[in-house]
RNA sequence: GCACUCGUAGCUCAAUUGGAUAGAGCGUCUGACUACGGAUCAGAAGGUUAGGGGUUCGACUCCCUUCGAGUGCACCA
């Protein structure tokens, strides 16, 4: 539509002696009960013009279709200027544009972004919140593949550190020699279940010791589990070979499970940190911090840096007998990515508890001069709450991720199955269609909500498959790929038509939004775009879909091919669309 | 206590980034040629956008304030 506005900053220039730019030109999609497809608000023209926004959007829009010869109407309600589009001009756009294959897939831009996302602690298998965090963080890549950059997924795996010891300490003491292979319990969650052990032994531990006269915080301190635990610590950090040896073990399991959990997500990495190796790192820039006199050191030795200026606290960034924080660490992290990958962004997708963590990140960075910290971006995520509050590790309220795939495969099972609509479906493939409908679900319902905001999950009722959803948008896009397989219908044909119907036009402004969704999604870091999107989309088609006929004998042929492009048009945007969150439609379902 | 975020129909979410009469789904009620696939479509009911001020042609959106919810405020990660 960059043809309108230019057009109106050339109105706005000849009328009326100014000169603006395309950014104070405010389009928009014409509202539906009024005539026309793109709209202009005159409001802001009406200095320039020095009459009243009606008279001012008369003039223009005379202008307008003066100028522009696909544009054969215009109204003016109040400050707003309806503009009416040639219905050739949409049918072109339609075959031209729509139909190919490379419509909403932008050339490389020449950036690079990494994205790092999943980040799990190797202590427990994951539950619904990294469920959010690892779809948002795949969903996010595939937008900004999607607008041209080259994007490197990571993954920074905290697999270290003292919750580790604590399953470790736990399996020892109590495993009696567990393994994956002699339970058949899935690698990490046998680790998570010494984790559990661990606290509830802890807590025995503790009340003993309150009973003996301890205060709590005493307990806390001198409770001989947590007194292992970090003996544990200290000796993985000297490189105990028999520690090592057992968290190599343990780890290995729990990666065997997050590859199969990954996998069931469809999810995926390029590159794997791991904070075994860069919980060292960072050091060498606090003494050039220290140099160049954004850090300080206090009388005890510790290193600091003051950002009281900047509205926030003052921060220890290495502690007195030189060890390392976890800021220190994320400084050094962030370095190491740079000099790896020269990435012109970073994109951090960690929920919003770490708000704070991330604010003075950045901003020390930013202080310490790194010409790249401009491009550091924390995309902060609302935590997924249960309807009886927060999830809790340890007093068993989580949603396992594992299970809740597996609940919503079955559940896709149950649905399809009353439908009754794969009889002659293979074992295979309706096992396939079940993790995808089911999956489709899931997927559907955590990213359609606006990454930041908080999102309520309840376990007991089970995610719908009707109405604002994913099967809806999956069951839209199999019902057209039906006709056309009815149809045997290909694209390619040229247009034959001339005049649109108002569905006809509907459909085609709403196919024609997908490159300014996807632009939009990146600018702001957000799936639920694409999701509310794609959503309007299969409604507006099945609207379409009702009302008009397409292969029945009284359509004429040209306007039966005409529908056709138009379906098969609807279907490729809708798996587009769907694949930038991660999400397969299927053929038939 | 201080800081950040959020508050929209009974419930779950939108609202083209300051634009027209705030829109969907679920739930409730009513309909759809004797199905090009009914996991669909049409319609009804449901709102003082938490409350109150302000900014302007115009505010769910920006500012101030009150209330409510969440998160953070470790020499843990």
């Amino acid at each position: 539509m960059n043809f309108i506005v230019e057009a109106a900053v050339k109105a706005v220039k000849e009328l009326y002696h100014t000169d603006i730019t395309a950014a104070d030109v405010n389009l928009q999609q014409t509202r539906k009960e009024f005539e026309g497809q793109v709209t202009i608000v005159t409001f802001p023209f009406v200095k320039f013009s020095r009459k009243g926004p009606e008279q001012t959007g008369q003039e223009i829009g005379a202008f307008i279709q003066n100028e522009v010869d696909v544009v054969s109407g215009f109204n003016v309600i109040k400050g707003f200027l309806n503009i009416v589009i040639t219905d050739a001009f949409w049918i072109g756009q339609l075959y031209n544009e729509i139909a190919s294959t490379d419509f909403g897939v932008f050339a490389p831009n020449g950036q690079k972004v990494m994205v790092e996302y999943s980040s799990p602690n190797t202590n427990k298998p994951l539950h619904l919140g990294h469920i959010r965090n690892n779809l948002l963080g795949y969903s996010v890549a595939e937008i900004l593949k999607a607008n041209g950059y080259d994007v490197i997924k990571a993954n920074l795996v905290n697999d270290r550190g003292i919750h580790i010891c604590k399953s470790m300490l736990a399996w020892q003491l109590f495993g009696n020699g567990e393994t994956p292979e002699s339970s058949g319990l899935k690698g990490d969650h046998l680790v998570g279940k010494y984790y559990v052990v661990f606290d509830k032994e802890y807590k025995k531990q503790i009340e003993e010791l309150k009973t003996a006269g301890q205060t709590e915080d005493e307990a806390k301190k001198n409770a001989p589990l947590i007194i292992e635990a970090q003996q544990m610590l200290e000796k993985w950090e000297a490189g105990d070979a028999e520690v090592i040896s057992l968290w190599e073990t343990m780890n290995s399991w729990v990666y065997a499970g997050f590859d199969q959990t990954y996998k069931q997500l469809g999810v995926d990495f390029d590159q794997y940190y791991y904070e075994s190796k860069t919980y060292l790192l960072g050091k060498d820039i606090i003494d050039e911090g220290l140099q160049k006199g954004v850090f300080y050191k206090k009388e005890d030795g510790s290193v600091w840096i003051d950002l009281t200026a900047d509205g926030l606290d003052e921060k220890l960034v290495l502690r007195a007998n030189g060890t390392s924080v976890y800021i220190t660490q994320d400084v050094g992290t962030a370095q190491l990515k740079y000099d790896q990958y020269n990435a012109d962004k970073s994109i951090y997708v960690v929920g919003n508890e770490q708000d704070y963590h991330f604010k003075v990140l950045f901003l020390i960075l930013q202080k310490l001069g790194k010409s790249w910290a401009n491009g550091l971006y924390h995309l902060s995520y609302g935590m997924v709450d249960l309807p009886s509050g927060k999830m809790k590790s340890r007093e068993g309220t989580v949603v396992d991720a594992d299970d809740l795939m597996a609940e919503m495969e079955q559940t896709a099972k149950t649905q399809t199955e009353e439908l009754g609509k794969t009889a002659d479906f293979s074992e295979e493939e309706k096992n396939k269609l079940y993790h995808t409908i089911g999956m489709g679900a899931l997927k559907y319902f955590l990213l359609k909500v606006e990454p930041k905001k908080r999102l309520l999950f309840d376990p007991g009722e089970s995610i719908d498959f009707q109405g604002h959803t994913g099967p809806f948008i999956q069951y839209t896009h199999a019902r057209i790929k039906s006709i056309l397989k009815r149809a045997g219908f290909e694209l390619g044909k040229p247009a034959t038509v001339t005049e649109l119907d108002t569905m006809e036009r509907d459909l085609i402004l709403a196919l024609n939004q997908f490159p300014e969704t996807i632009n939009q999604a990146a600018r702001d870091y957000s799936p639920a775009v694409v999701a509310n999107y794609v959503y309007e989309l299969a409604k507006t088609y099945n609207k379409f879909y009702q009302e008009k006929p397409i292969l029945k004998d009284e359509v004429p042929e040209d306007v039966k091919q005409f529908r056709l492009t138009l379906s098969a048009t609807s279907a490729k945007v809708i798996s587009k669309s769907m694949k930038l969150l991660g999400i397969d439609v299927p053929e038939r379902m």
